[in-house]
RNA sequence: GUCCCUAUAGCUCAACGGAUAGAGCGCGGCCCUCCGGAGGCCGAGAUCGAGGUUCGAUUCCUCGUGGGGACGCCA
């Protein structure tokens, strides 16, 4: 994934009981006395070797320049350093120290026990955080044409844009997830020319450009004859944002806030004043008939039509003013455009464009998702909108199940091409991971539930935590501890597809507890209480992954 | 021709410039007197090629090769 995300100075890190911010501040106070204009990132991880510590800092390989000393010289001094500093009140860590030049830390028993105790008092808000200053975003994603279904391709974005703005959200943002719908210009045109041809208009039998498909001929039916292209093309348009792509939608569980019309970029003033000043400018000219902008200047390779010698404003023009809107109307800090990768050519007229309207570059957020290649038994599957060969959403919901779709689709990151067999994604759906997630959760609920259902005196309690002892529940509780994070890095990077991993490592973590060891242990109720509380804690982490990810967290299966 | 993405285990994918490159599926073993076996444990198995930067490269840079996509007064 580039990188460019990540750098971009964003920082959503507020909540204080996010791990590797702690580390971090204490290791930025150590460094400062040796230090003091240090101003360099202090990377800190979760190793993944155990013997390496919880958490983890190469930061003394950094600083070994700096203070002329070798990596594992300076690692010793830090640690030295925190382990002086961190004492007082009660500790985090059990024991830090310079290993290989890392700073390793160890979590002590002590916050483990006081983070189960955190989940099972925050419940359902585990994990989320309140920055000072909420930034406003807006993520825009599917926005695809209301002149067809919704295809494979919109599903892999629009899983994506919706969970993304879910993480955004338990990061204490203000978020908007728009769909903006080109309702206007050349193909709503072309649309009431193939509506009008099925309807049996002889004049378009030539051109081999008109949408084609079952649909075409349903909507021929439903929209009466005689109409121009024009009104037969917005018919059609209404009718397929209402009966096929507001439905798909809806049937994967995406949430859209608002559904903007391009056509209302043209009712109010801004056409007027963005079009006034790109010309101030001196960014626009006329040739050949039609009006230019000055892209090239900006950093496009080429200059760009505004105006068809037709007097027609073409899709660009619109996405200026839209963007004018977002930032400049509406005011938001932040907005993040999800596209499919054929539209990634179009990002730097866009970026040339923002710059021509005085918007800082880094406001904007493009996130490409790659195609998916679609294989049917085998062999590749030539998708096509206009020739009505495509695979839709509907398609894929019909023969696998909504949650491993999801599942599916969000484990991969953006930038992977991958190949998509819906005969073998049914196949699939049986072993989808995304069920042995939710069956952690089940699990836990049976249990749960098992002892309300029979009175026991057994209950969960805090107070029996230090009782936890076995390998399986450290394990599960730094499992458990690192959602906070996970939600905070996801926030910054976009690396949604973290999500679906964690959650299955997670579940994996109760797994081993329950194999292991009784969460009822006759005769021992302290033990059974402070097991009962570590797998409600599990539950409430299991949940609240799945709730991110728009998928079900069932209390049977 | 130019631009974007990509190449990791048999397959599908992970890996913030760090320590012995991880999962799932598949494959080979093992585990049901006991809370849900849609489970647990163990094992075999991989960084496209050549240079470079770095204390350290799957990761960054250059070149090559293969794959996907874009280059319109369509969107």
């Amino acid at each position: 994934m580039p990188r460019f995300w990540i750098s971009a100075g964003w920082n959503f890190r507020i909540a204080t009981y996010i791990m590797k911010e702690i580390i971090k501040k204490c290791l930025l106070a150590a460094i400062e006395k040796a230090i003091p204009d240090f101003k360099g990132d202090i990377p800190v991880e979760i190793p993944e070797r155990k013997e390496n510590g919880d958490y983890s800092s190469n930061v003394a390989f950094v600083l070994s320049k700096i203070l002329k000393k070798s990596p594992q010289a300076a690692a010793e001094t830090l640690a030295a350093a925190v382990s002086k500093t961190s004492q007082s009140g009660v500790s985090d860590f059990s024991k830090i120290e310079a290993k290989n030049g890392f700073i390793n830390f160890y979590l002590s028993p002590d916050r483990l026990r006081r983070e189960i105790a955190e989940i099972l008092k925050r419940k359902n808000k585990y994990g989320f955080s309140k920055p000072e200053k909420p930034a406003k975003i807006q993520v825009e994603f599917i926005s695809a044409n209301p002149t067809g279904p919704l295809t494979l391709g919109n599903g892999r974005g629009g899983f994506y844009g919706d969970v993304l703005a879910n993480v955004l959200l338990a990061a204490g943002q203000k978020v908007s997830r728009e769909y903006y719908i080109n309702d206007r210009g050349e193909q709503i045109l072309n649309l009431g020319r193939s509506i009008l041809k099925a309807q049996g208009g002889a004049r378009y039998s030539a051109d081999e450009n008109l949408y084609k498909g079952g649909y075409i001929n349903d909507l021929a039916r439903k929209i009466k004859t005689g109409l121009g292209e024009s009104e037969a093309g917005k018919k059609a348009a209404d009718l397929i944002l209402k009966e096929y792509i507001k439905p798909a939608v809806k049937r994967l569980g995406i949430k859209f806030d608002v559904w903007f019309s391009e056509k209302t970029l043209y009712r109010g003033g801004i056409y007027g004043k963005v079009t006034g000043d790109l010309k101030n400018r001196d960014l626009v000219y006329e040739k050949d008939g039609a009006v230019w902008m000055k892209t090239s200047k900006l950093g496009d390779v080429e200059d760009r039509v505004l105006i068809k010698k037709d007097g027609s404003e073409t899709y660009f023009l619109s996405d200026i003013l839209y963007h004018f809107d977002k930032f400049k109307i509406r005011k938001f800090d932040r907005a993040i455009d999800i596209w499919g990768a054929d539209h990634h050519g179009y990002a730097p007229r866009l970026k040339a464009a923002l710059k021509a309207m005085g918007i800082p570059e880094s406001d904007l957020k493009i996130v490409i998702t790659q195609l998916a290649r679609l294989v049917k038994n085998g062999e590749e599957f030539k998708i096509s909108k206009r020739a009505g060969t495509f695979i839709t959403i509907e398609e894929l919901v019909s023969e696998v199940d909504r949650d491993a779709a999801r599942f599916f689709f969000l484990s991969y990151s953006p930038d992977t091409h991958m190949d998509f067999d819906i005969g073998l994604a049914k196949e699939r759906s049986q072993k989808n991971p995304v069920y042995y997630v939710q069956y952690a959760h089940a699990r836990i609920a049976g249990i749960l539930k098992k002892i309300k259902n029979q009175k026991s005196k057994i209950k969960i309690a805090n107070r029996n935590l230090k009782f936890l002892k076995a390998e399986s529940e450290w394990n599960l509780m730094k499992k458990l501890m690192e959602f906070p994070d996970l939600l905070s890095d996801i926030a910054i990077n976009y690396e949604v597809h973290r999500l679906p991993r964690y959650a299955a490592e997670l579940a994996r973590a109760f797994h081993n507890f329950y194999e292991k060891e009784r969460v009822i242990v006759a005769g021992d109720e302290k033990l059974s209480s402070a097991r009962l509380a570590l797998a409600a804690a599990s539950k409430i982490v299991l949940e609240n992954s799945l709730n991110i990810m728009g998928i079900s967290a069932p209390n049977k299966m």
